[in-house]
DNA sequence: CTGAATAAGTTGAAACGTCAAGTTATTCCA
DNA sequence: TGGAATAACTTGACGTTTCAACTTATTCAG
């Protein structure tokens, strides 16, 4: 039986097999473990995983508010993406907008509610993780999965288009989280 | 009765640091890499990374066909999601449906036209993976990916449920590919 | 053999993300 | 100083995914 998967028509680099075998892994773990994570936070805590990144991300904030485009990159999401968000957050009543430092500017506020409610999430969350990462995991692989996932994320952050801002700001909004 | 002195605060076991830094990067390579794979795919390929997995499993089938809740499996998606994309796909000619073995049984077929577009896409996509993952990353690393991606899905997938059915028919759909 | 339970798909509505277009504020520079 | 360009959003429409409900076929118990 042959190996390769979709026979080469053309003189490009195919996968090795080792490189096909990974990429399939990779890619049932990008799908299934996403989709894991997300349904149990929005069936147990009321959220999806990218509000909770959200609000997460401002709570670590001195004032627990974050200007929006900031906030975008720290969430991996688009400005546009970000802002329906915060109008949901802002629905429940977790996060308020607030005017920034100059008139185009808009600050995400976590509110007290939005605060313990983020509190209520953040151990059922992590228990998650933790369960289906973390506790299948060596302490050597978790090592691993952070060298190998790092660099990937470094060769594909600087092309990323999250709007041409993202480039210059991510930078300065990562540095303290990393 | 039980008196609480002092309310505990934190009954909850934590991520330590490496742990957390993990979970950072990986989630960022989560939202990033596929969102890059998709739109590059979609840009010049004209069909989206989930659209491609499916054409790519059906590519694999003797006669090019496969029932739709097997389907379903190797490409990691709902029974009502693929069936959704197997309508788009017969939409634009790449795929037909037609009734299998018994009764309630849907097969879907990669048509010849589908076929050659998947040809045309595979050299596409697989130069982009290459150059997002693979590049960047040693042969020693690629294997530790691989490594601790296998594990993490070995501990996922039995409680995946993309339907009941997906425990049993997962380990005899994905046995060749592995 | 008959009715109940289950399996396999389909479908429509609601929720979410993306994309393009629109708005307002700020900067640049001639 | 006064446009023109750009930055920081917001909004609405469109396509996709999910969820629940529904159909039809098959299996199983008695």
């Amino acid at each position: 039986m042959k190996r390769q998967v979709i026979p080469a028509a053309k003189p490009v680099r195919w996968l090795n097999n080792h490189e096909w075998s990974a990429w399939l892994h990779l890619m049932a773990t990008f799908t299934l473990l996403p989709a894991a994570i997300d349904s149990q936070l929005e069936r147990e805590a009321g959220m999806s995983h990218f509000e909770f990144g959200v609000m997460a991300a401002l709570s670590r904030q001195p004032g627990r508010r974050l200007q929006l485009k900031d906030l975008a990159v720290v969430a991996n999401g688009s400005l546009s993406r970000l802002s329906h968000v915060i109008s949901r957050l802002e629905r429940q009543g977790w996060v308020r907008r607030m005017s920034g430092a100059n008139g185009r500017a808009t600050n995400a506020e976590l509110t007290d509610k939005g605060y313990s409610k983020l509190m209520k999430a953040g151990p059922i969350h992590f228990a998650e993780v933790r369960r289906l990462v973390f506790d299948v995991l060596t302490p050597e692989e978790v090592k691993e999965l952070r060298r190998v996932t790092s660099r990937i994320n470094a060769a594909l952050i600087p092309e990323t288009n999250l709007g041409p801002l993202a480039r210059r700001t991510r930078a300065g909004a990562l540095r303290q989280s990393s």
